[in-house]
DNA sequence: TTGTAAGCGTTATCAT
DNA sequence: ATGATAACGCTTACAA
C-alpha cells in the first residue's frame, strides 16, 4: 500500500491533520513543524492521494470535455489545436482534462451525466454550440459549472462563452471579396444546427443587403465539414445559370475540396473563380493555390475557454462572460479581382 | 447536496450496504429487494458518486493518457485519430480517458507522477516510443500497470504494447520503389530518438541490401516530423551529385513538404521523382498528385491499446503481449516506374 | 500552534 | 438474504 499522511504524520511526531494543513500551506503551522513535515515526506516519497482529497473536499481539479457526436470533428485539425489550447490553459492551473467518449449523441450525453453526477468533474467544456442540445440544457439544469467554445443557440448573455465574432469574420469575408470587385458571391457552410454556420451565414448576408447585392437563396450551401461536403456544394453552385465568381467557405478542409473540384474542372485559381475560406489551418498554405483564410486562432479559442472556466470554479458569482477572440484575414493567393473574365454558363 | 446510497437505502427501507450490492447486481439479493432499491434510485434520481467508488473499491476506471512533449505531435493527424480509437475502446469497457498536460518533458513527467500517485488512474497509455523514456522507467520501477503504442527501445518482450511491424512497412514501401525499377532511393525520417524511425530505417536497409544495393548514408536524412522537415530533406537529397530518384518518407505530412517543393522546383511527379509515405492520413489523397502511402490503421492501434490495456487491468497477471496491427500499402499516384529520365545532375 | 474527531460516499468484511 | 461496521485517505471544524 501507498504512503498516506498517517506515515508521514508519525515519522513526523505530529497529527495527521497537521501534515494536511503542511500540505495546504496553512500559515498557522509553525516553520518549524512545516520543515519537519515536509522531510518526512519526502523521506517516505508522500504523494497526497488525489482521490481521497476529491472525496474531502467535493473538488477534482478535473474539467470534462465535450465534443461533438461527429467523426468529422476529429478528422479537422481543429480539434487537435483547440485541445492544445485547453491543454496549456489548464496545465497552467494545475488541472487535468478529461474526455467525455461515446459515438452517439445519446452516448455522450450518458457520459456527461456519468461524469457530473459521478463528481468526477468540476466543471464542463463543450466544444461546440448547436441548436436545442441536450448536454448544454441539462447542464444548465443542474446549474452545473460549464463553459461553451462558441455562442450558444439561446440565451448567450446568460451563458459564460469563448467565441470569435463569426458574424462579423464572415461580413469581413464576403467584404473582401466585394472589395476585389466580386458580386457573385456564393456561400458553402456547414450544418444548419451549429450556431457557427447561423451566424457565419448571417454576416455573409450583412455584407451583400449593405452593398446593395441581392441574396441569391440558389447561392447558399449547407454540407457537412469536410472536403467531400465542399466538393457537392460547388458542384451544385457551378451548375446554375449564373454561377458565383467567388466563395465564402466555412471551413479550410471544405475550401480543400471546392478548390480540388475547381482543379479537376479545369477553372482556375484564383483567376476565374476567388476562394475564402475560414480557420486558417496548416492546411490552408498547403493547397495549390494557398487558401485566403480567416484566422479564427483556434489555440486562442481553447487557452481563454479552460482559463475562464477555472475562473468561475475558482471564484464564486464569477460574472458570466462572453469572451471574443480576435482574426484576421490572411491573405494567400486564392483571391483575385474579379476582372471579366466569367465562368462560361453551363 | 446531491442523493447518495443512504438516502436510497432510507426510502427503500434497507441498508446502505444492500443498496451498493444491488448497485453492484450481488446475486444474493433478492429480486424483491433489488427491485424496490432500483425503485427508489429512480425516484431519487440516485447516480453513484464515483469518487467515493474510487477510494472504496481503490480503482478508477480511467486511463491516462501520455503524448509526447512536442507540439509537432499535435499538429499531426496521428493524434486525432488515435484519440478516436482509444476513445471508441475505452469506451466500450465504460472507461474514461484523461490526458496529461505539460509542455516540457519534466512537465509532463511531473504530471504522470501526479497521475500516477495521485490514484487518479488505473493505468496509463504512451502514445509514443522513444529512446531513455523517462516516463516509460518510471511506470516500470513502479510496476504501474502501462501499455505503449509502438514498440518499447529496451525490453520490447518485457512490456505490452500495440504497435505495426513498422521495419517490415518500411521494407514494402522500400521493395516497392525497387519493384518499380528504382536504385537510387532516398530515405526521410523523423527523430532518430523515436524508436519508430529506428525500426523504419531498419526495414529500408534491410530491402536495400537484399536487394544487392549500397546503403549510401548521403541518402538518409533524419528531420522532425511536419512539412518544413520534409522540405528541408528534399533539398539536401536532391542537391548531392547523384541524387534519388525516388524517397521513402516516414510521414505522409513530411511528404507534402517533399512534394510541394519538387513542384516548387519544378520537378515532375511521379515523372522524374517517386515518393512513398507512411499513415496514410487523409491529407494523403489531397496532396496533388495523390500520396501512395503505407496505412498503418491509425485508428486500430487506439482501439486495441484501449482494450488491451484495461484487460490488464480487469485480469490478474494477463500476459505481457505484443499486438501488432497490420499495413498496407495504398497506391495513389506519387510512385512511377523509373525509365532513363534522370534528374539533371545540379 | 497543534491535536481530536467527524465527515466525504462508497465497498467489503463480518455477523446474523 | 440482509444489516452493522470498518475501512479507503483526506479535509476541516472544534478543542485545547
Amino acid at each position: 500500500m501507498a504512503v498516506t499522511i498517517k506515515d508521514v504524520a508519525k515519522l513526523a511526531n505530529v497529527a495527521p491533520s497537521t501534515v494536511s494543513r503542511v500540505i495546504a500551506n496553512n500559515p498557522r503551522i509553525s516553520e518549524k513543524t512545516k520543515l519537519r513535515v515536509r522531510e518526512a515526506m519526502k523521506k517516505l516519497g508522500y504523494h497526497p492521494n488525489l482521490i481521497a482529497r476529491s472525496l474531502a473536499s467535493q473538488s477534482t481539479k478535473v474539467i470534462g470535455l465535450v465534443f461533438p457526436s461527429s467523426d468529422i470533428f476529429f478528422q479537422n485539425p481543429f480539434f487537435s489545436t483547440v485541445i492544445q489550447g485547453l491543454s496549456e490553459g489548464a496545465h497552467e492551473k494545475q488541472y487535468a482534462l478529461q474526455m467525455s467518449t461515446g459515438k452517439t449523441e445519446e452516448e455522450i450525453f450518458e457520459g456527461v451525466v456519468h461524469m457530473v453526477q459521478g463528481g468526477r468533474v468540476d466543471g464542463i467544456i463543450l466544444l461546440y454550440s448547436r441548436v436545442n442540445d441536450q448536454v448544454l440544457n441539462y447542464l444548465r439544469e443542474r446549474h452545473f459549472p460549464f463553459l461553451v467554445v462558441g455562442k450558444p443557440y439561446e440565451c448567450a448573455e446568460e451563458i459564460t462563452h469563448v467565441d470569435n465574432d463569426n458574424c462579423r469574420a464572415s461580413r469581413d469575408a464576403a467584404e473582401y471579396l466585394l472589395g476585389l470587385g466580386h458580386t457573385k458571391i456564393g456561400f458553402i457552410g456547414g450544418s444548419e444546427k451549429l450556431v457557427v454556420t447561423i451566424e457565419r451565414l448571417l454576416g455573409y448576408k450583412e455584407a451583400l443587403r449593405e452593398n446593395g447585392l441581392p441574396i441569391l437563396p440558389e447561392y447558399i450551401i449547407h454540407e457537412e465539414f469536410h472536403r467531400e461536403g465542399g466538393q457537392d456544394a460547388v458542384k451544385k453552385l457551378l451548375s446554375l445559370d449564373i454561377p458565383p465568381t467567388a466563395f465564402v467557405v466555412t471551413d479550410d478542409i471544405m475550401a480543400l475540396g471546392v478548390v480540388n473540384t475547381l482543379v479537376e474542372m479545369d477553372i482556375k485559381l484564383p483567376e476565374q473563380v476567388s476562394v475564402i475560406s475560414f480557420n486558417n489551418v496548416l492546411l490552408a498554405d498547403m493547397s495549390r493555390p494557398p487558401l485566403t483564410s480567416i484566422d479564427i486562432n483556434i489555440f486562442e479559442l481553447g487557452y481563454q475557454a479552460a482559463r475562464s472556466l477555472i475562473q468561475m470554479l475558482e471564484n464564486d458569482n464569477e460574472p458570466v462572460k462572453r469572451i471574443i477572440i480576435p482574426h484576421q484575414l490572411v491573405e494567400r493567393l486564392s483571391c483575385e479581382r474579379v476582372e471579366n473574365k466569367l465562368i462560361a454558363h453551363k
